[in-house]
DNA sequence: CAAATATATTCGCACAAGCGCATATAACGC
DNA sequence: GCGTTATATGCGCTTGTGCGAATATATTTG
């Protein structure tokens, strides 16, 4: 992993979120993750593919969903780096407001045809 | 600090090299930076001044020369996150010798009418 | 095979960002 | 005040980046 690819692919608002998600090592399906940002699939969908194409997070099929996780090769100063963002993400709602959705989401188990 | 500030502020190479060379606590001013990273004072200039603005920075002057550092007000999540940046600058080689240029020219304290 | 659901991709566009170059500002020494 | 050194800024240009809207690709179910 690259230093300046890492920074890059964090630059970005909807990826930086989607990150926060997945910082405590979770793993997340695609709707899951556009129902936390309440953003439209197709924009979700092309930022997780930046990521993964930047080698930060690993995707895995099952059936009709995609689950993306944290890549397991990833370097140990870039999951601590992830770490220490997400203590920063805590003072700020936007980023609080896509937790509590995302537990609300998978609580409810609400769609995604689930 | 807004975390999106913070972010965008490391997606350049230049700045990246500049916060790295910082990360430690050190203050140095713009004509060492413009030896270490071998780049024009004005590129160097400018992206010091994103820095200052977005405040990572902050500077000081001193007769001809402007001193710049960490700005102390920076949260800790954000210096502990330039600590692990710096870890994984490590293993590259444009980084590296970031380090080793600036360690010659405050040894040998050669020009900056030094 | 058809319909439905989940995800990915293409396209054209608008805007942001970085660059090089030239120049401006500021502080110092004579 | 004048020249010199250090730093900052303005400008035009090019490239990159994110966006919405539409469409394509899978996979499952009936």
């Amino acid at each position: 992993m690259q230093l300046e690819v890492f920074t890059k692919a964090l630059a970005d608002q909807t990826r930086l979120r989607i990150l926060l998600l997945l910082a405590s090592g979770r793993e997340l399906c695609v709707c899951e993750l556009t129902q936390a940002l309440e953003l439209a699939q197709p924009k979700i969908s092309r930022h997780l593919a930046i990521l993964r194409e930047s080698g930060l997070l690993q995707d895995r099929k099952a059936g009709l969903w995609v689950y993306y996780r944290l890549h397991p090769d990833l370097p140990t100063w870039a999951g601590t780096a992830l770490g220490n963002l997400y203590s920063g993400s805590m003072t700020e709602t936007l980023f609080q407001l896509d937790q509590q959705r995302l537990e609300n989401a998978s609580r409810t188990g609400e769609n995604c045809a689930g």
